[in-house]
DNA sequence: CTGAAAGCGCTTACAG
DNA sequence: CTGAAAGCGCTTACAG
């Protein structure tokens, strides 16, 4: 049966002249409509689409003739009633937090990772963004509201007290979480690992004034990098100084900043600088540039992230691999985990419940922006 | 009422216990959990929480309490079960294919608008992905299955017969369809023009040989800024020579590939290359570096995007700016247009229904990757 | 000012 | 082998 185009409302209005559904503007087909027509019971065309033990339970002929009837009109079940009864949307819910400035190619990235996964395993997945981890508890538990089966936190801050809440009432999983978590599944990267990593190539290549551009104070991934910078050294023998570490943001400007201080600063110019992202380091690689400063000759630069810029760069990044794609795939296997534990029909007990923390390993990526100290 | 955390059976027995609701080891509190403890009706519950005609409707005190009992029991209302009732889910959906290699920077940099614009108008986005435009149109059809209220489809290449199957299902917004399209919305920018802008600003930097690095043969947005190449060099009055158009995939190592054959070629080099995308910008300027080619001393390069890696490639990349961000933020107000326009209560006529096409303007861009022919 | 009833489109016991 | 009925959690006429 092919219809003319012209708009929704004639698909409708010709299938009540054809006396198939009740009521003209009617803007979907129905399972009702199916079963009028194939002249059926709408629990058979239901047990029949579904394939539920509908081998044994319906007649070919019948069988086959609601087949061909729903495609016929082309129908195809209403999801949302569909989940109603069933508790499962498959469907998840990823959410994020959107700064005035836009996403950030970190969550982008992580997504992608999340979307692969979830196209896999037939789940699709629902974007919710916030503007505020912590103003918005309310914002958060009303995600809950039956459209997804579970919700993956990217980068999320939470008060301890709210992840409890939350935990009661949906299977959820936190990325890069940034205060750990009491009850949740969470992932993480080794990040102190990553800031050894870094800092131990340096000094291997004979690098000891080796500056750190970090990340904001109060983040636990920024502090543990700055442990593993700290170990570095020690390994090495370097006395620490202080001045050689500088906070800041995790983004270019934060970067090309704190560049220019150490530049300007005149006397014992390090001849390393570990930048905690690859953002900071871009923008201090922009500074060093403009300057006639030379990368690697002169100062060697380490990133962090393997962003999907890292290697666009010139000279391309040497930088710790943090595998965002894996990171985001992995999260929705977590998840689903959780979902298929916590279905409906069979309740885990609490001596059940475990608290899963993952934590995935980095490595460090060799590329042209570093050299032996000359 | 803080409850301990254990699990999400916790609270459901507690409630039991209570005597709030009737049965244990239910998952989420519902609209009559709350009508039951407030002491009230469904219905009542459903105004207040609404905010329909309410004011008027219901006492302060019933008003106070119901609220109040609502935030107490955390209840949020169940938006699938909302959904079947007023026919709107608030959510819109967004169609991407994936590759093998998963998904590419153009759709995350444009679902970045797409999710900037849903969230300011208190949307969500649920991201369907798959693999293969022609073949999976039955998947397609589906995606309109009551979970989304009108769809997004990112670079989509539609038989225009579908087009029209898939029009009188939902609602939807053509973002850069690779057909155009006889029924729909459809958004595209203006491909001839971003082909001519860039090819004549290398016309008048004094370049006479420009080699094109197009895109694939039978993408319509490829051929047009094929055009747009031609119209510029009629103009400086340079001699067309097809041996300089050179069609590719869109990707860098397509750009590796032909810039390696351009300076294999000996004779009659160009002095500068116009890409059809940044990436394969890239992969070329990766080639000129690596032969020890100078950009732009010796060879001007323009892409055309201006994604996000434009400007973090050395030189940085002149480049056509296409606005992404803007592209999918406009896709959700065109959807939300039709939306509401479509609603089930408020059909439109056949006479209503207008088939827009907007093209979005491009504009030049320039960098350091370009410079008079010396 | 408030409630009883019907119904959105499904699925799942339970009958026959 | 098939159907009638109840119910998922809401909203929206319609009564009182």
């Amino acid at each position: 049966m092919i219809l003319p185009a012209i708009n929704r409302l004639t698909v409708a209005n010709t299938l009540y002249n054809e006396g198939v559904t009740e009521k003209p503007f009617k803007s979907s087909i129905t399972l009702r409509d199916v079963a009028a027509r194939a002249g059926v019971n709408a629990t058979t065309v239901s047990v029949v689409l579904n394939g539920n033990r509908s081998g044994t339970r319906v007649s070919a002929a019948t069988r086959e003739r609601i087949l061909s009837v729903a495609s016929e009109l082309g129908y195809s079940p209403n999801m949302a009633a569909r989940g109603m009864k069933s508790r499962r949307m498959n469907s998840i819910g990823v959410v994020d937090i959107m700064h005035a400035k836009g996403l950030n190619l970190y969550f982008l990235e992580v997504l992608n990772g999340i979307l692969e996964k979830a196209a896999e395993r037939e789940q699709n997945t629902t974007v919710f963004t916030l503007s505020n981890w912590e103003t918005e508890e309310d914002k958060i538990l009303q995600f809950c509201d039956g459209r997804v089966d579970g919700l993956i936190f990217v980068g999320p801050q939470f008060r301890a007290e709210f992840a409890q809440t939350l935990f009661r009432r949906t299977p959820f999983v936190a990325l890069h979480s940034n205060i750990p978590l009491p009850v949740s599944t969470t992932l993480e990267i080794d990040d102190e690992q990553g800031g050894y990593l870094a800092t131990n190539y340096l000094t291997e290549l004979g690098h000891r004034r080796i500056a750190h551009l970090a990340g904001p104070e109060h983040f636990s991934g920024a502090n543990q990098r700055i442990k593993g910078y700290l170990r570095a050294l020690e390994e090495a023998g370097i006395v620490y100084d202080a001045s050689l570490v500088m906070t800041g943001e995790f983004d270019a400007p934060s970067g090309r900043e704190r560049a220019e201080r150490i530049l300007d600063n005149g006397a014992l110019r390090p001849t390393a600088l570990f930048c905690a992202n690859d953002q900071i380091a871009f923008g201090a690689m922009e500074v060093l540039a403009e300057r006639g400063v030379p990368v690697p000759s002169a100062m060697s630069v380490v990133g962090f992230d393997d962003s999907l810029t890292a290697r666009m760069t010139n000279p391309p990044l040497t930088t710790i691999c943090q595998p965002f794609r894996q990171l985001g795939q992995h999260a929705v296997e977590l998840l689903l985990d959780q979902i298929g534990n916590n279905a409906v029909n069979k309740p885990v007990s609490s001596e059940e419940t475990t608290v899963i923390r993952e934590i995935f390993p980095v490595e460090l990526v060799v590329r042209g922006s570093t050299s032996a100290r000359s």
